[in-house]
DNA sequence: TGTACATCAGTGAACGCGCGTTCACTGATGTAC
DNA sequence: TGTACATCAGTGAACGCGCGTTCACTGATGTAC
């Protein structure tokens, strides 16, 4: 047909037009399966270029860096969190008492993001995971917000704010809360990405994830019923 | 003054013995020295062998690969934050009341954890990332204990065994609890260290693993005082 | 409606880098006689 | 006490790898006249 066809030693993808078209979502995609299948260190511009058919500098049209890539992929992946938060959420029961509606969302926000973490553990380790310990400071956390508009962490802090709200968490507890609650779902998420529950079958991760909400919920609210002091 | 010296281009140190002596100590150490400033992915061998001034493929006298180094890296972190686990317990007050002293050892645990990641970040970092999710499961964990000849996990383990037998853990809560109170802390650790609470200024992150602790002790012992069903 | 032209998305080739690892070697050390 | 020899720790050179990134280019597209 093309007297101009080039038999190409890489594998590239075929494609009629000279132009791509729609080159920088194509390569998006193409990095959110690298980090899909293996995480963080899996986004490779090359790799990324090879999947879409374009020479390995094309993408250079489209992103400033390879850090600019996996930033963008970060991106999607926070939003991917938030929606699956999001699903807990909108899955509630809304009819009961306030205390109870404002515990039940600490759960949800919670079970959404660990249950992220297991369905997509190499978007989720992307998402939570700074490249560069050093480099990625200045440009910290465009932190995407998912459909409501409000990212994971925002989303934490509604819950929290409905717990104090509710009286199930003292006013001066409140601040800084979100660490505490964020660090028992990441330590587990943690423990089972990449920890010693890697191989726990799914039932046993289920049971310690209730678990672990059980006592982040108990622990905010009771802090000094046990404490005599 | 010696003939045979050649010049090194690359900045080789000088050994005026032709054996080295005690190079696997030597390698390891720098590769502690790596992973100390860089965390795992600096532990790299051709780096080490540069430091103690031997050439690079003399590594494979000690070492099988690059990985069994990382693994021997890994194996003396854990046995650090082992020991700083120990120092805590150590300066323990144990005149006390049989459960004050069991919560205290629980937070004394938890407390030694996020003082290594805060103390020792690179070193903590290898000691918790498994290089490849895939490959390294086969040989999983030597877990090398610490002074007491106990490992992290164990110290955890007695310390959860003694809030038991206070009473302050119900016996059927017992088994999996290290999971629970790992997370937790292993989880404010990453957000020190590679989280949002990576500029944070030391005095908050005290206060909020002092807070964490809480958590974590009153969410253990607590479990079913407010959830009403 | 047709033509000239500027734009700029994608091409082709190449770079330097440092890595882990392999091979055949050499020569200091320590032991057996 | 002196000598021959085996061992094996460290040498020297090289490998293939794939990466991110740069350069000067070319040719399809869409716009201005």
């Amino acid at each position: 047909m093309d007297t101009s066809t080039k038999a190409a030693p890489p594998p590239r993808q075929a494609r009629t037009t000279y132009r791509h078209g729609d080159l920088r979502r194509a390569l998006l995609q193409a990095g959110i399966e690298l980090a899909r299948a293996g995480g963080p260190q899996a986004i490779v511009l090359r790799e990324a270029t090879r999947r879409v058919g374009v020479v390995p500098n094309a993408a250079y049209r489209h992103f400033a860096s390879h850090l600019e890539l996996l930033q963008a992929v970060r991106a999607y992946a926070l939003s991917q969190v938030a929606i699956s938060m999001e699903r807990e959420l909108a899955a509630m029961n809304t009819e009961q008492p306030a205390a109870d509606y404002a515990r039940a969302c600490l759960r949800a926000v919670g079970l959404g993001y660990l249950r992220y973490a297991q369905a997509e553990p190499g978007l989720f380790k992307t998402a939570f995971t700074v490249p560069d310990p050093i480099d990625p400071d200045p440009p910290p956390d465009p932190a995407k917000a998912g459909r409501s508009g409000r990212n994971p962490f925002e989303l934490l802090g509604d819950a929290l704010d409905q717990m104090a709200q509710a009286g199930l968490l003292a006013p001066d507890r409140r601040p800084g809360a979100e660490y505490l609650a964020w660090s028992a779902v990441h330590g587990l998420a943690y423990l089972v990405l990449d920890g010693p529950l890697r191989a726990a079958p799914p039932k046993l991760i289920l049971g310690l994830s209730q678990r672990l909400l059980e006592m982040v919920e108990c622990g905010l609210s009771a802090p000094s019923l046990l404490a005599r002091r």
